[in-house]
This record gives C-alpha cells, sequence and structure tokens, in this order.
RNA sequence: UGGGACGUCGACAAGUGGUAAGUCACAUGGUUUUGGUCCAUGUAUCCGCGGGUUCGAAUCCUGCCGUCCCAACCA
C-alpha cells in the first residue's frame, strides 16, 4: 500500500517549469502558432560574447531544441559605427563552440535593410510616421521628462508627400548626420517615455560592414527588431528585463504595419558574483591593458573561459542550473565552479605536478636507481588505463605538505611521520636541511621498501597520501595561478571616489615558473584538461605556451578541507 | 503624469487557495592510495511589512516599504 503511493508520486511530479517554458506550453496547446517554437539570437556585432551571452544563447537555442524548434543567429548591426566584421566572427566561434548550431539560418539586419525602408514609407503613408528637422538637444527637450508630458515636434504634421519625398532624399545622402530623424507619430504625452514619438531612421553618412556605403540612413533597434523577428516568423522572441519598456513599441510596430506578430518575453540577465560584464567596462580593461585581451584568461569572455579551460558543457549546465525568472539576480562565482569541476572530475586525466617544489631525499634509496610505477590515469574512468610514472632517490614534492611544528589536524609529512607518496612507497621523515637564513630546503626521509605501490603488507595505516614527482626525470614547466579578476564581490558597488577598476584583484594572476610535473605531462595536449591531483584543473595556455617550455593555466582549484580547517585557526 | 517590472534560506529557484521542492554554499558523519569524488544527515513554523477575505493564504484583496528599468540620432 505505501509502495503504491510513492511510485503514484513519483509520477505526479513534474520537472519545475520556469514561465518561459509554461508560455510555450500554452501556447502549443492553444495552437497559436501551430505547434511551432522559432527563436533567435540577435547580438550586435560590437564586442565579445561573455558569460552573460552564454545564458541567453542556452535559454534561446536550448528552448527552441527542447520543443524541436529552430534558433536562428541574426546580427543585429543597425548601428555600423559601433559594430565591426572581427565580432561578427567571434561570436560564431562562440555559439559553435558553446555547443549549439543555427544551422543555415544565419542572417543579418542588414540583410533587411530594403524591406525596413519600405515599411517606414508604408507608416508614412499612414499618416503613422514624420520626418523631423529638431537637434538632437531640441528632441531631448521636447520629449519631457517622465513626470511631464513632452510637447509634438513643429514637423508632427508635415504632409505625407513631403515626409516621403526627405525620407528619399536621406537615404540618398544629401543630408549631413543629425539633419533629420524619421518619427513615428504616437503619443508625445504617453507615460511610457518609449512612445513619445520614437525616433525610426537616423541619418549616419558611415561606411557599413555589411551593406558598405549603400545606406546613408539606418534604422533604430526598436523599429527594426520587431520587423527581423516578424519577417524570420520568430514565435517567441526572448530578451532581456530591460526591454519591458520597449515591448509596447514592438507591438504598436506590427500591428500599425498589421503583419506577422510574434510575441516578446523578457527574462533577467545572468549577473555573476567577482566579475564585470558591462561591455564598457570589459573593453577599459582591455584597452587600458589592465588583462591580456579579450581573451585573457581571467575574463569572463566565452573566449577567455575558454581559455582558461572551462568546458562548454559545464557552462551549458550552469546556465541551465541558474534558472530562468523575471528577478535580478547575482549567481555566486560558486556555482558556476562547482559544475566546471562537476564535468571536469569525470573527464580530466590525473597527473602529478607540483607547484612550489621542496627537495625530498631518500637516504636509503640507492644512488643512481629508478623504477616506473604504475599509476591510475582517472579514478572515474577505468578506461583510461594506467600510465608509468618514474620513481628515484630525489623527489620533489609540494611545500605545503610538510610542516615542520605540525598541528594536531595536519596529516601531511612532518618528523617522524609516515605518509604516502601516491602509487609509490611510505616514506617517514628523519631530518631537516635549512638555509643560514633558517628556510627549510631539504628533507630527508626513508622509504620503506614493503610499501611498494602504497600499501603496507603488515596492514600499517597513514592518514596521509601526497603527490610526488622524480627530480631528475621531472619536467620544468611553468604554471599560471588565476585567481578572480575581482577581489570585491560586487565590483559594480557605487563607493565614494572609487570605480570598478579599483576593486580589481592584485593577485589575479600568479605566475610561477619552478614547477615540476612527471614526464607524461611533458606531451601535454593543446585543448586537454588535466588535473594536477590534489591541486586542481589545468590546461596548457593557448597564446603562451610552446613544446619547449609548456605554460599551463590552472582552470579551478579542487575542494580544499584542509585550507578551511587552517583558516578557522586563525 | 509618471509608467513598467520584481521582492520565498547566505546565493539561485520551485510553488498558481490545501499547510514551504531542488541546487550551490555551509555544518556533521561515512567510504576513499587525491583533506578530491561519492554517500548520508542537518539547516526558512516561515514567504518584504501591516491589515483583510477564507475552515484554510507565499498564493486572493488592500495599504505601505524596498530594489531594478525607461527621458541615446545605442542595442
Amino acid at each position: 500500500m505505501e509502495n503504491k503511493n510513492l511510485v503514484v508520486d513519483e509520477e505526479v511530479k513534474t520537472e519545475p517549469r520556469d514561465f518561459i517554458r509554461q508560455i510555450i506550453d500554452k501556447d502549443n496547446e492553444s495552437g497559436k502558432y501551430d505547434g511551432r517554437v522559432h527563436t533567435r539570437f540577435p547580438p550586435e556585432p560590437n564586442g565579445y560574447l561573455h558569460i552573460g551571452h552564454a545564458k541567453a544563447i542556452c535559454v534561446d537555442f536550448g528552448i527552441a531544441k527542447e520543443y524541436n524548434g529552430l534558433t536562428n543567429l541574426r546580427f543585429d548591426d543597425t548601428n555600423p559605427v559601433t559594430e565591426d566584421i572581427e565580432y561578427v566572427d567571434s561570436i560564431q566561434e562562440d555559439i559553435k563552440w558553446l555547443g549549439y548550431s543555427w544551422d543555415d539560418r544565419l542572417y543579418y539586419a542588414s540583410m533587411y535593410f530594403e524591406k525596413i525602408y519600405q515599411y517606414a514609407q508604408q507608416l508614412i503613408k499612414k499618416g503613422l510616421a514624420y520626418v523631423c528637422s529638431l537637434s538632437l538637444d531640441d528632441i531631448r527637450e521636447y520629449r519631457g521628462t517622465v513626470k511631464e508630458a513632452g510637447k509634438p515636434s513643429p514637423d508632427r504634421e508635415r504632409p505625407i508627400e513631403e515626409s516621403l519625398d526627405l525620407l528619399e532624399r536621406m537615404k540618398n545622402g544629401e543630408f549631413e548626420d543629425g539633419a533629420y530623424t524619421l518619427r513615428a507619430k504616437i503619443d508625445m504625452a504617453h507615460s511610457n517615455m518609449k512612445m513619445r514619438d520614437p525616433l525610426i531612421y537616423r541619418i549616419k553618412n558611415a561606411s557599413h560592414h555589411q551593406t558598405g556605403d549603400k545606406w546613408h540612413i539606418y534604422p533604430m533597434y526598436d523599429f527594426a527588431h520587431c520587423l527581423e523577428d516578424s519577417i524570420e516568423k520568430i514565435t517567441h522572441s526572448l530578451c532581456t528585463l530591460e526591454f519591458q519598456n520597449n515591448r509596447a513599441l514592438y507591438d504598436w510596430f506590427l500591428d500599425a504595419l498589421d503583419i506577422y506578430h510574434p510575441q516578446q518575453i523578457e527574462f533577467a540577465r545572468l549577473e555573476l558574483t567577482h566579475t564585470v560584464t558591462s561591455k564598457r567596462k570589459l573593453k577599459e580593461l582591455v584597452e587600458k591593458g589592465l588583462v591580456d585581451g579579450w581573451d585573457d584568461p581571467r575574463m569572463p569572455t566565452l573566449c577567455g573561459l575558454r581559455r582558461k579551460g572551462y568546458p562548454a558543457e559545464a557552462i551549458r549546465n550552469f546556465c541551465e542550473a541558474v534558472g530562468l525568472a523575471k528577478r535580478n539576480s547575482t549567481v555566486e562565482l560558486a556555482l558556476l565552479e562547482y559544475h566546471v569541476r562537476q564535468v571536469l572530475n569525470k573527464s580530466s586525466l590525473r597527473m602529478m605536478g607540483v607547484i612550489n617544489p621542496l627537495k625530498v631525499v631518500i637516504t636509503n634509496y640507492p644512488e643512481g636507481q629508478d623504477e616506473w610505477l604504475d599509476a591510475v590515469n582517472n579514478p572515474e574512468n577505468p578506461d583510461d588505463g594506467t600510465r608509468k610514472v618514474p620513481f628515484s632517490k630525489e623527489l620533489y614534492i609540494e611545500r605545503d605538505d610538510f610542516m615542520e611544528d605540525a598541528p594536531r589536524k595536519f596529516f601531511r609529512l612532518s618528523q617522524g611521520r609516515e605518509v604516502r607518496l601516491r602509487y609509490a612507497y611510505f616514506i617517514k621523515c628523519h631530518d631537516i636541511v635549512k638555509d643560514e637564513n633558517g628556510e627549510i630546503i631539504e628533507v630527508h626521509c626513508t622509504y620503506d621498501p614493503e610499501t611498494k605501490g602504497g600499501n603496507a603488507p603488515d596492514g600499517r595505516k597513514v592518514k596521509a597520501t601526497m603527490h610526488w614527482v622524480s627530480a631528475q626525470h621531472a619536467k620544468q614547466v611553468e604554471v599560471r595561478m588565476l585567481n578572480n579578476l575581482f577581489s570585491e564581490e560586487n565590483p559594480n558597488k557605487k563607493e565614494e571616489g572609487k570605480t570598478f577598476i579599483d576593486f580589481l584583484n592584485p593577485d589575479s594572476l600568479e605566475i610561477k615558473t619552478n614547477c615540476f610535473v612527471e614526464p607524461e605531462l611533458a606531451n601535454a595536449k593543446s585543448g586537454v584538461n588535466y588535473q594536477f591531483e590534489r591541486i586542481g584543473y589545468f590546461i596548457l595556455d593557448s597564446k603562451y605556451s610552446t613544446k619547449e617550455k609548456p605554460v599551463f593555466n590552472r582552470t579551478v582549484t579542487l575542494k580544499d578541507a584542509w585550507k578551511k580547517i587552517k583558516n578557522k585557526k586563525k
């Protein structure tokens, strides 16, 4: 009886649906778009994609995929002066890397310029648009404020024929930038500022990366976007919250023109702690040389995260976990890192590497001898097999793994203590060597030959298993310890006399040049994530690494229980 | 003459009148040749605040309070 109830419960339980999926479910039920789901991802090619865009991409492409629908990639290239072909290339690369495909549906707003122009003419003919000669300043003044109504432009009643003629001449390049604009005739007293006779076209005598010098006028976002969606027969036009006010205009244009009408739905954008995602700020970091370009591994850009070693799958899982709602929120970096560790733990080959070396001499190990021991490549995946690691008289261990006056909770190496060297032997420390400054430069140990492979025949236990490398066999490499770009959780916070630059983490990049890795890692492959056991995940840097001098980036640390204990004591 | 949206655990987030899901973080145990992974357990008598309706309210009504967005010829 009890069992039966349990089964019923499980059947009834459904995955939580976010509000957008609920809307689509309803639309499908009512047959609103004949069951079609067709979304679009519409970036303006004026910057590199970052983690915030990743959410939008996962939403746009992910949801459509779920419903067996389609997603278009569309460059919203309506402002030639801010855009560049460099960005249209990088954006495509990043979307592909994230794992999504637009198949052959790659569009540009600029492909529709002719059509959009005709729609503008229609609007004029319907008496719903006019050419305005007000200057930029005057337009602003005439618009009024949020609490006061605006006043009509003197050109508001310009005859249709005249507006048509003027628009044609604007298009032909007869006027200077700013001389005229085309405006929708809506309501200068509307409580929604976006509805106070918004601009439809402005003159820009600028060369466009797609259309060259063909056009001298370019449509504004609000006019172009709804038309693009309509032309492409988009069903659900998903965008971020700041466009909520624009929706009234979106609907107004499509109603005025009486054409196919997609629905715009807004959701909260993704904000992350310890970083910035505003295009302006990212650009400032690059231009001031505070980072090593857009793909600096500390940047939240997709190319930066990729270079740092974040797997695309982890970013997708993260976006899924973050959810979809209308509440502005900032997600903790810890959640992203959790998902990175999660996928890396399953897939990464384990290797041994020492970041801060301390020499260990095995005093009872024969001089000149070495032996190659078996090591498991990935305990999470036996199919990855094993490899050989060399052992010899002189080794390196991590400095943090030895402590002279060790507290009770410190399980690692210390005088008189026995520990296991992973896949090798138990060793016991009997001596330390210091330099004139009192700093430990060498640790002397004995090993127990009976414990080869790491097990004691007498069943003796040790508290710690440590990583190590053989000094004579190890490869010296450079390792870049990447930390949060900002030490402040919220670098955007307003503080007297400070900007986000002041919250930069001075230790965001620690370059370690005296690191040693096991021979296998001398042949590390680019683009492959490795786990340095007990330390973290690492990947060859795509920019600075060479065969002779490998450079590794630390993708993310392993969780560190000891660090927590240590810090608690302080 | 202001308008539009939003307030549920430290961070996200379900919940749609029947008595507060889940994830991360945190804490405690267990397993472990990574102080990793994995597993188990614990963590909101309460849903911004105050009234009201109801047998019953996070869900409905009402009044406050708070946060975000809008006055680019940006998107």
